[in-house]
DNA sequence: GCATTTTATGTCTTATAAGCTATAAAATGT
DNA sequence: ACATTTTATAGCTTATAAGACATAAAATGC
């Protein structure tokens, strides 16, 4: 999908829909890394208070990494050229 | 540079590199968004403690978004194709 | 070299994350 | 509808983040 992530809310949702494409359960993929489940639905829930370390050990435990990328720019009007 | 990150040190090192290269001190990119510098510091030395919050009110002042995506897959051999 | 700016480190306080465990609530499958 | 699995909440404990502030150490510019 490769969604423009600007909140732990954003993240918390991008790590949900990731984890159910695989589908395991938050028990499953926290044991993967130990994280207990309720830190993982935490996470998931967008909790801002989550610190790196959780969230690294579960992108370890979905195989996947992070990309810092400049904020999309505001309107990129469906080709056209117009202005 | 849309490099790989896979931990809280890789992250706070793009985060470092981006900041210098809009020539910001620590200082300023914390006023900007309310965090003071001996955190900002903190972070881009890669603490694993750090929140999703302190991470994302930085991402703000530095005009940046993350996206996640599978992990690189290990070689991509330089063109060839050999096997 | 020295003055100035920037980054790192330290202390004290307050707030809260995460582990552990239990359990409630919701979703899923048959 | 019911049993089973999954996710959300909650309490308790321990550890530590971040703010505020001070200051040391490093880097930058002249």
């Amino acid at each position: 999908m490769m969604q423009k992530i600007l909140s732990p809310e954003g993240l918390g949702a991008a790590l949900r829909s990731e984890r159910k494409k695989r589908k395991l359960s938050q028990t499953a993929v926290g044991k993967a890394v130990g994280i207990d489940q309720p830190t993982v639905s935490k996470v998931e829930k967008g909790n801002p208070g989550t610190e790196l370390g959780t969230l690294f050990r579960l992108l370890a435990a979905l195989e996947l990494e992070l990309v810092i990328q400049p904020r999309q720019k505001p309107a990129k009007d469906t080709k056209g050229d117009i202005w």
